[in-house]
DNA sequence: GCCGAATATGCAGTCACTGCAAAATTGCAG
DNA sequence: CTGCAATTTTGCAGTGACTGCATATTCGGC
């Protein structure tokens, strides 16, 4: 196979083609939801496309929506230690906003990629029970991060599962409002959103 | 069949077995998720032990999870009639603060199986995920039932949904800090989590 | 008691997912 | 470069969730 231009980061060959053969399925995963619709793919066409067998699919993810869904570990705790960092005169809530309208934002390199990842997976229902399941990780990943930094004990006080659980569904409430052809542009609408938590519901 | 004690309320015969069915259905899912976990059970055997065929069971429930969580779209409906009613002083949040809180409370009546219910759907961290797709339909319910109350239109503002939304993930939030072993009773957590909603989170 | 409609059932089939054992690949030491 | 041990891939066989369809049964009104 051709040596690859984004070599990331580490290691050994091993982890090297683990990771492409992630990503493999990943990209081939979306590829198929994008042309025929998430029902209509079967996990031996997707580890097909991304050339390995599909005994080798579930080594790799747990499920037919996980693959799609491509969630890595790593960027798990990239987002928690960005949480964990104290950034000046951030509050946990200003930090969070920050950090999940990221994960939503097209990002400077994976642009393309981080858009149509958008579009196709809340272009699915059928994924949405899949999607709110995969956020109790990045709840959990979160709280321990914030945790972390506000120096308490886990599972002491509520204080920080309960902001981070807040934040989250603030961005899931946007995402859809947007999807029920409601008004306002996404980013607004969660800068709004944040701006409501702060000053308190009612 | 013996006729039974509790025939709720309606009409033909047909609709009250139907509700029987489904109800037996219900509960023989939760029986056997007790007994064995909710992995080892099988769809056959709740059919089985509801007295019905396996294919009738999915004439009832589109999932093995659906069964066992049971959620009627007749509590949805209550529940969003609850909400829609504006009482005395309660701002919308206070209202859902009670509706959720008496979701989760045993009630007058069903008071053990409310409690069973709540005890083995907690404890099954495999229906998680699976709980908070759930989630997403009572979200809608109880949207729409909060924008008829504030008389705005579906989806015009977000505030309906957001306030719905944060409701929602401050009850679960508290219920999985009860499941990390977090401090304080549930009750009294959710009660807390509330007023710090309302104050504003930062 | 009889007919149209709703409901229950059986059957055959697809597909997600798993455990296991054999084969292929990789990293490493000699 | 070569064999060796650990890791990874793969094939295979099996279980069980779920669906469409055709058929039988049951219900409600006449």
């Amino acid at each position: 196979m051709s040596t690859d231009l984004l070599t990331d980061d580490s290691c050994g060959l091993r982890e090297r083609k683990k990771r492409e053969t992630r990503r493999a399925l990943n990209l081939a995963a979306l590829d198929l939801v994008e042309e025929r619709g998430f029902a209509a793919v079967t996990t031996e066409e997707i580890a097909a496309r991304a050339g390995v067998s599909t005994r080798t699919f579930f080594n790799y993810f747990p499920s037919k929506e996980a693959a799609v869904i491509g969630t890595t570990a790593e960027e798990l705790e990239s987002y928690a230690a960005a949480l964990e960092q104290d950034v000046d005169g951030e509050t946990p809530l200003e930090s969070l906003r920050r950090i999940l309208a990221g994960m939503l934002a097209p990002a400077s390199i994976d642009r393309e990629l981080r858009a149509r990842r958008r579009r196709i997976l809340l272009g699915e229902p059928s994924l949405a029970p899949a999607l709110v399941g995969n956020n109790i990780r990045i709840e959990n990943a979160l709280t321990a991060a914030l945790e972390r930094r506000l120096a308490v004990q886990p599972g002491a006080s509520l204080e920080a599962r309960l902001t981070v659980a807040v934040a989250i569904a603030a961005v899931r409430a946007c995402i859809e409002h947007q999807q029920n052809g409601g008004s306002g542009r996404l980013e607004r609408n969660i800068d709004q959103a944040f701006e409501r938590i702060a000053a308190g519901l009612r």
